[in-house]
DNA sequence: CGGACAATTGATCTACCTCAAAATTGGTGG
DNA sequence: CCACCAATTTTGAGGTAGATCAATTGTCCG
């Protein structure tokens, strides 16, 4: 799994997919809702998410919580704790999920050998960041509807490069409130909104399942630009 | 510059001193108000910020603008462009500035040779991150009063870091307008959340200097836990 | 079938926005 | 050193996106 991740966005040497495989791996199944990593700790494994959907957050005060970002199969939610020792916000799973831990020792010494590799890493959590910088441009400056459909159009396109979204449907696990937490909302707020949006024929949302109904629509009516996830060389699958 | 830096953070071999050194430099001097790298472009350099304030903004639509950091001396604003090749936002100069730039091809050059370099400066990138995930959470979640507090601590404890600010007192160089455009509130309401500000008694602020009166009520204000900026191995100077 | 959780609705409130004008400040050239 | 210009800061008045609180309804699942 963490070879078809890296090598959709890079070829390897065969030496270097060695290694990786090589690489010791826990893996390990989760249930809906539980940390992963906290606030504060310091993790000597980074975990890569196999199967189901994950998020990270931060908790200020009077239970205000602030969600970071959500995570899909084939990402690396927490690579930072690889250089960065001290956690600065939770990891959690959103549904079940399977994980496999990897021991920062490993991924060290793998990325001492193989600076190919390190770079390629080391551009998982640039990519990461740039998201996080589109996030803060909609909090900051969008309105609650940009910001909702801006959200839809990036996770499908995440869910659909590693092909678990096509034809403008894709799943979309978490309640209302978490999207709330999400985009600096509250709950009612975004409920609201999505009326909105469904009343205008923009999309469908059932049960867990999101479907874009007009895309271009979608895409106008928040200015998406999808240059921010650096897709770019990452085939779907 | 660059090597003061990197070794504030981590020890140096002779080895490694030395290929930092010889990196190819080419120093310039800027205007205030000047952009550096432009959203879209395919930049084959990186900066070092030698003198004088940095920031990295977006623009959406109808002007407006979202800031999404500032730096100050020994940052290295845009080291993400090294893996990310299309820039998905913009670097300008606050104030005048002393900029070296520094090609990326001695920068893979001197990561591929030196995994411990290439670990320090990975490293700077993922606290850029962590610090755009502070600014997240305050953006959706925390008051315009907080988030002017959380920024000016933020600020004086970077400057600090550098040997720039003391006695809770530092330079200020952006207008109500910038401070704005960076928190996501209107310059107006920026306006009145600082005279309140001063109107408690926590900050002076005239000119471009900042004066913080109650460091700990500043604190408490915004709850700000420094842990984000992840300052510890770096000594001040 | 019941219990828990999520979505929805209604009513009210407020933090922050917009627009526009006035006051202040800082830098510049004469 | 002063006068002036442009850029900021400050003030006022009024408006609104989105928050909060409190039900009510719907849905899923064991």
């Amino acid at each position: 799994m963490l070879l078809r991740r890296l090598e959709s966005i890079a070829t390897l040497s065969d030496e270097e997919r060695e290694a990786i495989q090589r690489l010791p791996i826990n893996v390990r199944v989760l249930k809906a809702g539980q940390d992963i990593v906290r606030d504060g700790e310091r993790p000597s494994q980074s975990c890569l998410l196999v199967e189901g959907w994950a998020f990270r957050y931060k908790l200020i005060h009077e239970g205000r919580r602030q969600i970071l970002s959500f995570h899909v199969p084939g990402d690396l939610p927490d690579l930072q704790s690889l250089h960065i020792h001290t956690m600065d916000h939770n990891l959690a799973t959103l549904t079940n999920a399977t994980v496999a831990f990897i021991p920062h020792d490993g991924l060290r010494e793998l990325t001492r050998h193989f600076p190919d590799v390190a770079a390629i890493l080391w551009r998982e959590t640039l990519v990461d960041a740039g998201v996080f910088r589109e996030w803060m441009t909609g909090m900051g400056r969008r309105s609650a509807y940009e910001r909702l459909a801006h959200l839809f159009c990036e996770l499908y396109l995440k869910l659909q490069a590693v092909g678990l979204a096509d034809e403008h449907r894709c799943p979309l696990p978490m309640t209302q409130s978490d999207l709330g937490d999400a985009l600096g909302l509250s709950n009612v707020h975004v409920n609201r909104t999505l009326q909105e949006m469904r009343g205008k024929g923009l999309i469908t949302l059932r049960g867990n399942a999101l479907i874009i109904e007009r895309w271009n629509e979608l895409l106008r009516a928040c200015e998406f630009d999808p240059t921010y996830l650096h897709l770019e060389k990452r085939a779907a699958g």
